[in-house]
DNA sequence: GTCTATACAGCGATAGAC
DNA sequence: GTCTATCGCTGTATAGAC
């Protein structure tokens, strides 16, 4: 959890050293814009160990990635109880898990998602499948509608994520958690189980649009 | 609008032809990932040329930031209308202010924003002042109440951008202006007009978090 | 195991020849 | 006006000495 301040001449964790020291690091710059120079000064340790313990960047950034948390266990916090109130245990399970520690490696992922393109598929996957999919199907919707429920969801979710935590606009940065979740879990809510607007229930998405201005 | 292709050697508008190269060029990588190298190559022009008419890559970016509209002519078809579908306006608005080509300028803004301190400023000042400010202020609120209805605001539109145009999660990419505006704007509408939860009523901010799990 | 030294590529920016 | 050449810097990655 702490930073390594000092130098660290012949240090046996070194490894959980440059660990450390490279979630923070994605977490603030992201993929792109943090060097292995910079993690190797923070971790106290010198450049070429990271790639003597990882090999490449890439291969570090997965690294740093691994066991945030695990789905398995932390699903049914979302998906146990009342179906009226889905939408709030979502938007309290993202902040608390971006409040955590755990969070590091998220922010990681969104900061890189936005240049980076096989990290924007990370992001797709992981948040998606791995969590939004498994929300949606607990709760018995037409099967047709569930792509696009879902994402509604992840537009509002993504949104309270960047303004919160990545671009930290006043004052949603600041609520606490608790208010936050009452105003924004009705939102999610309703794009889970409220009524969808004629023409997107089902996913007949025509080509063309029909009016825009 | 098209990208210049060939070699242009002694032409007399190769400022725009830089210009129209650096407004793709950033909209699709962000500033910090577009190089000046890449943008003279797509305009077919020497790098040299850039610094030349430009100045810095910083002057050469806020050069591309130019009136990509004018909110003064902008601002009424937000503003004027059915105060209960100012949602819907706004929405649409957004959506067509990016599906057309001044687009690209707000993505390549959205981009940078991510990883770079001063562009994220420039979103804040830009998108949210400019706009959202003028807005919230044509609807008679409570003024203690703006700052929050206008960051939850900005949060769902923050998301639908990121989703549609950054990250391009379907099927919200595909799915046509008018039913996006059918699906999100009440949300927006919500959001401006609607009730807000007791607590965030007003702007005191308690420091501490009262309930997380 | 750990670090010094360095190879190699790409960046923004500048000077100056044509 | 346009382009060649180059400086100074930073990045990833590697080879090899201790």
């Amino acid at each position: 959890m702490a930073r390594r301040s000092g130098r660290r001449p012949g240090s046996p964790d070194t490894r959980e050293a440059i660990l450390t020291a490279a979630r923070t690091a994605f977490a603030e710059k992201g993929y792109d814009q943090t060097s292995i120079r910079a993690i190797a000064a923070a971790a106290g340790v010198d450049p070429a160990l990271i790639h003597h313990y990882f090999g490449t960047k890439d291969q570090l950034f997965l690294a740093t990635m691994n066991a945030p948390f695990d789905p398995a266990e932390v699903l049914p916090r979302i998906i146990d109880g009342p179906r009226e109130e889905t939408g709030n245990r979502l938007v309290r399970f993202i902040l608390t898990l971006w409040d955590s520690p755990a969070g590091a490696p998220a922010a990681a992922l969104m900061r890189s998602a936005v240049s980076n393109e096989w990290t924007a598929r990370l992001v797709r996957e992981f948040v998606v499948t791995r969590i939004l999919a498994h929300v949606v199907k607990g709760l018995d919707l037409d099967e047709s509608e569930a792509p696009m429920r879902t994402s509604l969801v992840v537009t509002q979710i993504v949104g309270l994520v960047m303004v919160r935590y990545i671009v930290k606009v006043e004052p949603i940065a600041s609520t606490p958690p608790a208010q936050l979740t009452a105003a924004i879990g009705p939102t999610v809510q309703h794009y889970l189980t409220g009524d969808l607007p004629a023409g997107l229930r089902h996913a007949e998405l025509p080509a063309r649009t029909s009016a825009t201005s």
